[in-house]
DNA sequence: CTGAAAGCGCTTACAG
DNA sequence: CTGAAAGCGCTTACAG
């Protein structure tokens, strides 16, 4: 195995002192153009790859940036995948990441949050919903004067930090213009958690597509639910039992979409066929459900890498405003052009 | 925010020397019983947590462990699992963890394996499936000296190798013997890819279930297939076309299950009722079907986290056998005692 | 803009 | 078994 390449190698190829091989590499803009030509060459004959360890020690920074997210059963995918994009985001920029669990009822949910802040062992902080909901936590968060960025916020939240996430009002539009499109006129709605604000917002932006394409409120019955299997099929039932018959149900996310198509089929519903169930976020089993569900991709661990980035600015004082990515949305079999079944549902 | 402890601070405390800290931290057999107590006790009073950058840069190693896995389009919870498993048993052990993807079917895959491991910037390494079934990366790999485990591999290399798996064979009799014993007598199979030997051990075991059933050929009927979903579409829709109606499908995972379950639909099947579909591994979304699926859990997390500790003690030099890991069934609705519907199935 | 020097927190021969 | 010293590869005031 070829001997490994340190700054000092550079330095002397380069001729130049290994504290300019430093600075070049550290983007300090004090260095001559003339000598950053050369260290860049002289770096790049030798395939130099700065240690990582030593410029940590040395620099006496952590390079840690702190993801803090909720410990919760269900959209373990949906942590996997913002994980797998902060990381790559991390690679990116030299950062390594740790995670924080905290449950999201603990009273102690603020100390847990700020201890690691306080002791200093991140440089940069990631809040996922629901923490990024929370109006206390980014305020004592920014009191800290630890640079932050918010993940999937509500309105409140996304007016007073930087941070990414879908535009959910414009996913739920859409959702809804998709089934309007297809001849449905009759709804359900499996809503999300209270707290959890993007769940809610999709919801404001189903309700106001179906205004403008005319339709009264006798056209959609809403049931309480929540974001896992469980809390689908048991809001499913609660529509089912009113005696309203939809033709399309539209979840708050595809996990309770699954538990909504679960429930309608108990009921002897053919699907689709009888009636339509889409949800929300396209996770990785959206397309091995029966029917596969149509769906609104949010591309997560994009938002992850991005969320990086955004991050890495803030902490060299760069401010940035909350950036809405825009949905897309998925269609498979389980939405369908109405035909006659729309009577017939049933 | 309080001071940051260092190896200084206890020394002082302990009334020892740096050097003798280290050793205790570093569990060097060469200190008295009674100063290690006094810097343990020291450590421990000044909450005292030592800088891993500093230990990797004096120490210079790279406590890097590095996972090679193939870029495979489904099984990504399967690798999120395994990851999530290593990286649990990274933190216990003071290691990092570095992963390698790498397109099983390249030509140049045996370069990119020997790569890191000869430029050595990792301390060792673990081989997922399939680079975990293929002998002569096993003893490429070995010949480097550098230390590996090896991850769910198929009979052949699992003699080779240190490592975790589950035992397949034992968990296809496993589930064989759940379905015999409700009163299934007609099998469909959906075999899994060729060189993924795991897979086809699950078979092997079932038909040993099925010999000491008393059941001869006819009772099964098997289907080239994959793993994923599309696969076990294209499978069932194979083992239909023969017109055979088994009452029970096994698939070779979940992912083909749900495909399969899929293709049954559209043959107008009810699930259950008229079939029962199983898979293997509990993946995530086993449980949010549609019926939830009767499966074989293998704790891949755990077995992470076990490869790291088996790992460990190979840098060490401490020899370790391959370890089975004992299946589990989970039993959901999508298996369900035989009534009359064997006799009317379709 | 540039270099010499000190230092980040730890480990490890070396000498005892 | 123990300590003094050198050094891991880099960064950063400091002085110019």
């Amino acid at each position: 195995m070829p001997a490994k390449k340190t700054i000092r190698d550079v330095a002397l190829l380069a001729g130049v002192s290994p504290a300019t091989v430093s600075r070049v590499l550290n983007d300090n803009p004090r260095v001559s153009a003339e000598n950053r030509e050369r260290v860049l060459g002289a770096a790049k004959a030798l395939r130099f790859r700065p240690n990582t360890q030593a410029r940590l020690l040395a620099g006496k920074r952590t390079s840690t940036l702190l993801l803090i997210h909720p410990i919760a059963g269900p959209l373990t995918w949906y942590f996997h995948l913002l994980e797998a994009g902060l990381l790559k985001g991390c690679g990116r920029n030299g950062f390594q990441l740790d995670t924080l669990m905290v449950f999201p009822d603990s009273p102690r949910r603020m100390a847990k949050i700020l201890q690691p802040i306080e002791r200093g062992t991140c440089e940069g902080v990631v809040l996922a919903a629901p923490f990024s909901d929370d109006p206390e936590i980014i305020a004592a968060v920014r009191a800290s004067r630890m640079p932050f960025v918010i993940i999937a916020a509500g309105a409140e939240t996304r007016a007073l930090a930087a941070g990414v996430g879908m535009d959910d009002e414009a996913a739920g539009h859409m959702m809804a213009r998709h089934l309007l499109g297809l001849g449905h006129r009759r709804f359900g709605f499996t809503l999300g958690l209270p707290d959890h604000l993007s769940a809610q917002e999709r919801f404001v932006g189903a309700r106001k597509a179906f205004a403008e394409a005319g339709l009264g409120e006798d056209a959609v019955v809403e049931a309480e639910g929540g974001l896992d299997f469980p809390s689908g099929f048991a809001a499913f039932n609660r529509i089912h039992d009113t005696g309203f018959k939809p033709t399309a149900v539209i979840c708050a996310n595809d996990e309770s979409a699954a538990g909504a198509i679960h429930a309608a089929r108990m009921h002897g519903l053919q699907l689709p066929g009888a009636l339509n169930i889409v949800g929300f976020d396209d996770a990785p089993f959206a397309r091995l459900l029966s029917p596969p569900l149509t769906t609104i991709a949010q591309t997560i661990d994009i938002m992850g890498t991005r969320a990086v980035t955004i991050l890495a600015d803030a902490i060299r004082k760069i401010e940035r405003p909350y950036e809405m990515v825009k949905p897309r949305l998925v269609i498979r079999e389980s939405s369908e052009r109405v035909r006659d079944f729309a009577a017939s549902a049933e």
